[in-house]
DNA sequence: AATGAATGAGAATTCATTCAT
DNA sequence: TATGAATGAATTCTCATTCAT
């Protein structure tokens, strides 16, 4: 699938709003308006508006998978090491892709019908079990202790994640950052999710309770 | 504010309809079928749909503070004890009210506008604040490790109970439990996330990294 | 027809809204609400919103014709004296009655149906008759000259007052007047409009052009 | 502002609604029927209904100003053939577009809010104020005599016009005109207006009183 | 390929009135 | 007699989509 420039636009532009504001929030209108293109347009490109959800989805979900894939079949790196590097690959994607995991969030919560909850669910399940063989090979390896649940340890990772950036309105309002960059901010988040939570599965992982 | 019996069944259906399918996503007349009412009913007792989620929040949001503050001011209690409390109370409310913390969800992700906005905001600062005065006594007694991120440990806390809120499908889907009836689960997933939860803060909070 | 006084007391809030907003732009309930009664009263008490223009109509209309009636029949005085009397009388009546006489132009706008429009032609016609008389009276009486059209005449009576009534709110704004209570204000416009209209009335009615 | 036929088309027959059965008691459905056009038409040409009223307005005001200014800077006539065609081109102007002054008559009655009651506010100042310097050169150039109210003699033009416009149908009923084909009617009621409003501008404004 | 115009369906809300008490 | 609760009908407006060009 090739998308040409004002399809990549619309996109973009319907991924912001259904973000911000939800799919049924969202008018078609809306993202006309926003992405400078005319309204019969994007029912032309895409056929409808769930169909551009559907594509967006696609589009994102891409290639998720191979990153996770190729770095577990890693001979050289320690279990550990490999966690770390997961959670830093997580907070990274989450945070670049805010737009997409609030959709993501807010297609989880529904009992969306149709073919793009089939696409989140098909997220959710492989990733968790990528995850999953990671640990399990941690446990092998005797780097883990054995009663871990994965599940919860996604939960954590994840959920963590998900909710600073739900958050993070009030968490800067909070903090006094109110007038720092956004980028600089993102960075700001980044760097705190990955020390914390890196320390924090390591500290779950490894210590016996 | 008191609400007679037609009034409560119809915020009750309202908030499971708002948080499976969003504000928008759920119209008046969906309300009114599910609850068994007149539509214009929905109006003439909440004003508007907004105003109806206004109140929703209202009822919802209540009596939470109390119970934190209340505890708080124990002075039998560790404050590890006192986290574990926490944990559980966090734990058992949010499985009870899944409906209206899907709401809190989408309402903290929309730049919503306002009195639910403000609502929401003030039922956040509120408790982080709370928190926080519990893990600086803590540390005063010297029961905690100093070097303590609160809205981090929050989102920990909200973050992975939420996250297992939005995912339970996929969770009961993939590790068997379809058949198992809702009460029982939502018991395993309050023991899961209790036990876990627990141990997680006891390791963050009192380990030395 | 005898009113008690809360019939009296919405007749005449409803008078005023209806006046102000129109009678399709006026709700029962604003009615209720401005009258302080229960929105029940009124359908209880008129029959209907409807009916209630209509028993206003009645309230207001009865005893117009019996003044003039008494005032042709009067031997003593000129025509000219009786057409000044009937001049202040129209700028008292009108001026004094201001939201009555919004209704009545509303009314004679709109191609009402009902028994509504009924009243109002009943009153236009019974008023023009009896002026009729009064001005072929002063012709026969070689007081007035031949050529008048009735009709125009009580156009520029009713139409001049009519026409400083609905432009008031400018008038005044114009003029500086914002700040001169309503009641110092009307006697001003009282006397304004009876002066002039007396010396355009015996220009037109004596004067040979 | 460029109208395209049916956005006119609309427009025309909303005035004439408008007129005939108020603001609020014209529906948006009404106005779709009567001009042949899809519900959703109007608000996707004009917006609103409000906005339609405020456009019909803007359509039928524009003009206005332009014919009264160039007449006053005309030098070669007298101030009181300038009256008369003062008087000629309010009767034409007012009968040719009856329902709009209608609306007017209704809008000046309301205590509206909105962009509409500045338009029309706007509207009677401006022509007040050409007016007044009409009668201000008559009165320097010893036509016309000193005291003369400019708002009350508007008054007379206006609302004369005006309640002839609003009454049409009784007078037209009670001298057994029923028959007589609209446009002659009009051409009656013209001409009567005309030569009797003249008539008696030249009494007030120059005979001493 | 691209779009201005158009529309049927459905949205939330308000309305005048009725009814049980 | 008086009223709180209730409701069917109608309101304005927005929606995603289609169609002729």
């Amino acid at each position: 699938m090739e998308f040409n420039e004002k399809q990549v636009l619309i996109m973009e532009k319907a991924e912001k709003l259904f973000a911000e504001k939800g799919f049924t929030g969202t008018s078609v209108r809306d993202i006309a308006e926003v992405a400078g293109v005319n309204l019969a347009m994007i029912s032309y490109y895409f056929g409808s508006k769930e169909k551009l959800l559907e594509t967006i989805f696609r589009y994102r979900g891409e290639n998720i998978r191979l990153q996770l894939e190729t770095m577990l079949h890693d001979k050289t790196m320690s279990s550990l090491e490999k966690v770390n590097i997961l959670i830093d690959k997580y907070v990274e994607r989450m945070l670049n892709q805010q737009g997409f995991h609030k959709i993501m969030i807010r297609g989880q919560m529904a009992n969306m019908q149709g073919s793009t909850h089939k696409l989140i669910r098909q997220l959710v399940v492989t990733n968790q079990e990528l995850v999953k063989q990671l640990i399990e090979e941690g446990q092998k390896k005797g780097e883990f202790k054995k009663n871990i649940d994965v599940p919860l340890m996604m939960a954590v990772l994840i959920g963590t994640i998900s909710h600073m950036i739900t958050t993070q309105h009030f968490y800067r309002d909070i903090n006094g950052f109110q007038s720092m960059p956004d980028e600089k901010f993102r960075a700001h988040l980044k760097k705190k999710l990955s020390y914390h939570l890196k320390s924090l599965f390591k500290a779950v992982l490894t210590y016996e309770a």
